[in-house]
DNA sequence: ATTTTGTTTGACCAAATGGTCAATCGGACG
DNA sequence: CGTCCGATTGACCATTTGGTCAAACAAAAT
């Protein structure tokens, strides 16, 4: 397996099948309770055939994690600071609902990490997202303090709105579930309920 | 093992022992990815002494949920159709939020399996829960009716609840990392936060 | 057509895992 | 003291699991 060399077409498949299969089984069994032979047998190939794609299962696991992390702060990194306060935050917190109801393996995943104690994304949390938490959580006291937004602490707010979205698809099962009938789609009232939440919270 | 007639001192205190171990164990690897030898390990005892006191691997776990339960679901029990309406949802939220901090262990547990597909909870959800869920958001609806609260989506009000405070427990790692140092203890800001974030949203 | 390079797999391995069992230990009690 | 019964364990077992490897197969490249 040749990383640098630009993939051939049965590479591309094949490796884009594994990462889609271990997102799945990785996400709903977390790192230590899903398999190879479940992975395989997902990505309908043998298993030697995964570990010549892939040098191990955390190899399968890493490839995953890293991708995961662009996909995570994209959304974050898009707050502006020069944007309308309330509408930056409102936006950031539809894209990351928008987040969960597409990519809810992707946030199961993340839940699972970080459930195991982020063994494997520690240094990532620690670095990368703390700097950028951070930063916009300076913003956020800006604002505090220009009087656009009411007074509330930058970082809970933040976790709020991660609590807030990714419970909808980590949570999915529940929340179906408790709904009733499994027809129903809990996107649309959540994002109401969550608009009409943050509206009020940041009114100045 | 004899679960009718009253334990013995012995077995009262292998049993406990057993149970705070695998609720160690199981709320950091799920089913799948907890081992009876990290059990007993922690449990300080051998393998074959666990499966005197619990048949298997799966009925410890199923103690486990059982326990869970009665905890997860009192403070939601005790909302009172009769009080102030916004006194009764903050003090659940601050009931929950206790939880989250005294029991994250059990928080974690719960989460995992919903994390899973709910397989070993489904029932207890679909029945007990969401029974529970419904008579309170019915009272709920009455408050809104009554204009004695703003107008919300009583489920999703509960789930935001949920998702909020039980945050602090299953992503306890991330929160303390991006907060920065280790000694910071978070609940105390978060319980602030979260006041004032029901208050606003509750405000009629 | 033949070589070369990349892909796939059956057979296999050592370690880990859930679980069993006969044998032993230890304390209470006659 | 000896008996009894609950508690404990070492040895063991079948299966699962992550991983290896040589051999077979397929697809380009010559």
């Amino acid at each position: 397996m040749n990383r640098t060399r630009p993939q051939s077409r049965i590479q591309a498949r094949n490796s884009a099948a594994i990462l889609d299969a271990a997102l799945q089984v990785f996400s709903q069994q977390g790192f230590r309770g899903a398999t190879l032979d479940q992975i395989a047998d997902v990505a309908g190939l043998s298993k030697p055939n995964l570990l010549y794609y892939f040098a191990s299962k955390e190899a399968i696991h890493q490839a995953l994690l890293g991708q995961l992390l662009h996909i995570w702060l994209d959304p974050l990194r898009a707050i502006d600071a020069t944007g309308d306060p309330v509408a930056e935050l409102l936006a950031y917190m539809r894209r990351k609902l928008q987040l969960s109801r597409e990519y809810p393996r992707e946030s199961r995943l993340f839940a699972n990490e970080i459930l195991q104690g982020a063994p494997r994304i520690e240094a990532a949390i620690k670095g990368e997202l703390k700097a950028l938490v951070d930063a916009k959580a300076a913003i956020i006291r800006d604002w505090v303090a220009a009087g656009k937004i009411a007074a509330v602490h930058p970082h809970h707010l933040i976790f709020s709105i991660w609590a807030l979205t990714q419970h909808y698809a980590d949570f999915d099962v529940q929340v179906r579930l408790v709904l009733g009938g499994e027809a129903v789609d809990p996107y649309p009232e959540a994002q109401t309920y969550l608009e009409t939440l943050f509206r009020k919270l940041l009114a100045p």
